[in-house]
DNA sequence: GTAATAGTGTCTTTCAGACAGTATGAC
DNA sequence: GTCATACTGTCTGAAAGACACTATTAC
């Protein structure tokens, strides 16, 4: 009988509070929610992450979803290797409220995306994960061009920091054989996730960090009513990256893509004026988005 | 018994040349190479997107090879509705140089991507198939959204043409039933192709579009010797749009992405130095690639 | 008053686009 | 010489980042 095929669907569901990017795992496991793609049932894959999600998080509502990347490669789950079906997953990236996300039911848990990828916050000065990176990537003696492209994607010579690179960076770990995955006992290179989950995670938050800039998908994450610190915390928590507060308000005042409500909020300082998103935009800047670079 | 899942692999394979972006068709009919997944044999997707190239052009070799997108909504195969099982296809992309393309088999028909796509290329001016999406556009005088939306896409209003949109492009067409795929008789909006097949294509050349500013993908489709001028070609015929020749040029030197090989090349009139790609830039600079915007 | 956060204005550097003009070949 | 393409230098305006400074609250 030959090998039969499973086709699967893997949900990042992200939200942010308290300037931290979470990503929700199923209770007990460092897993995503998941599960298999219904023909009869489900119209379109988009469809079957929105039951999933639904089914697995105690009826959690999503606004955003969007696909990823599919996975397929031979024995991402060692069950194959008894016979087990081939399992290949189709990824997506669903973004939830604040409020929302409160509301997530009793099974789940939401996770410190930089858990699992602390080199990938570079907010607070010094990155301890990046200094340990410096190590490997010094010790990776024998092979130059590793080495090479390892100061690359870690911006660790003269070239800067890509936020977006994060799969190319949890992949070249993984190469070296320094996260758990890879075999490493007692890795310090964030927390492991089940069977190649932190890859899928890798490629949400990269997608995250690249779309930002373009689409206006922070609003997703944030409340109806926010302050333009709060805004700035939200985009600086997802791009792991403190932003110049001044210029960070001009850039998003010139884009028109918030205006005022008129109220104001309470803070320990001077209050601050509260915005709210400004749909219109969407009908007059062709890629509306809150710039980072 | 439920309804089974068939998971397949389809193919985009462009090259380009005489100043043309072609796509690869099997003979006879306007459809990509494709078939099934086979775990058995096919260790990842990418393999078997390889493997299914090789076995339908007659043994193409491929050099980029990347992943689209997954397609799986329900009746995307109209042989669904008679009890076929549920396809859901991974799309790949895959780049060939001229030379290699021109060695490709007998079954196959290297088709330009623009008989396909008449609106997209934006190259000479007046752009035929643009003006007719104008009428279309503002025949849709029954919704204000759609028409809005149209503007915005298609750059009707001051918004910018953003050339990567294909997709959307595509797909408003396909909501306005202008298309064939849409049942439109006698379209003039460019030649159907099977099943969902023009969508994937959208996808490719979108896909194409954004990467060649931040990636060196280009040179994947030109020979390894070139002048700046058919480098500019090449990338004007991929973005389907003019670009001003001497900033171009500019532009390409201040990247160090190419190296002067200390050639000449006959032209018409003066002749041009000759160039080729410098690899070494992929160790220098994070994102090297040939800006188009 | 001090501490803390919100907010404004200006200067500088960088870079994309426009443009004017020169160079080198075929004929 | 003309025509055609290759190539160079310079100007300009927009945008990104740095920075100095002011504003408004709590205490």
């Amino acid at each position: 009988m030959p090998q039969t095929v499973r086709l699967e669907v893997e949900v990042v569901v992200v939200s942010v509070a308290d300037e931290t990017p979470r990503v929700l795992t199923v209770a007990g496991e460092a897993r995503l929610p998941s599960g298999d793609f219904v023909p009869a049932r489900d119209r379109t894959l988009e469809l079957a992450a929105r039951r999933l999600i639904a089914e697995q998080t105690g009826g959690l509502g999503v606004g955003y979803l969007e696909q990823l990347y599919t996975f397929g490669d031979r024995f991402r789950d060692p069950r194959e290797v008894s016979g087990g079906p081939r399992r290949v997953s189709v990824g997506y990236l669903a973004l939830v409220g604040v409020d929302a996300a409160a509301a997530a039911g009793e099974g789940v848990v939401w996770r410190d995306w930089y858990a699992f990828f602390p080199w990938e916050d570079a907010r607070a000065e010094p990155v301890a994960a990046r200094t340990a990176l410096a190590g490997v990537v010094a010790a990776t003696a024998s092979d130059e061009r590793l080495r090479r492209w390892a100061r690359i994607v870690f911006g660790l010579d003269g070239s800067s920091w890509n936020p977006e690179r994060v799969l190319e960076r949890y992949e070249l770990l993984y190469e070296l054989g320094t996260v758990a995955e890879a075999g490493a006992a007692g890795s310090t290179f964030g927390e492991p996730m089940v069977l190649d989950h932190r890859r899928i995670v890798a490629t949400a938050i990269g997608r995250v960090r690249g779309k930002i800039a373009y689409r206006p998908i922070v609003f997703e994450l944030l409340p109806p009513v926010f302050t333009l610190s709060e805004l700035q915390r939200t985009v600086e928590s997802l791009a792991g990256l403190r932003l110049h507060g001044p210029n960070f308000r001009r850039l998003v005042a010139e884009t028109r893509v918030v205006e005022e409500t008129g109220g104001r909020r309470r803070t320990l300082g001077r209050p601050a004026r509260t915005y709210r998103f400004r749909p219109e935009v969407l009908a007059e800047r062709p890629d509306p988005g809150i710039g980072i670079r």
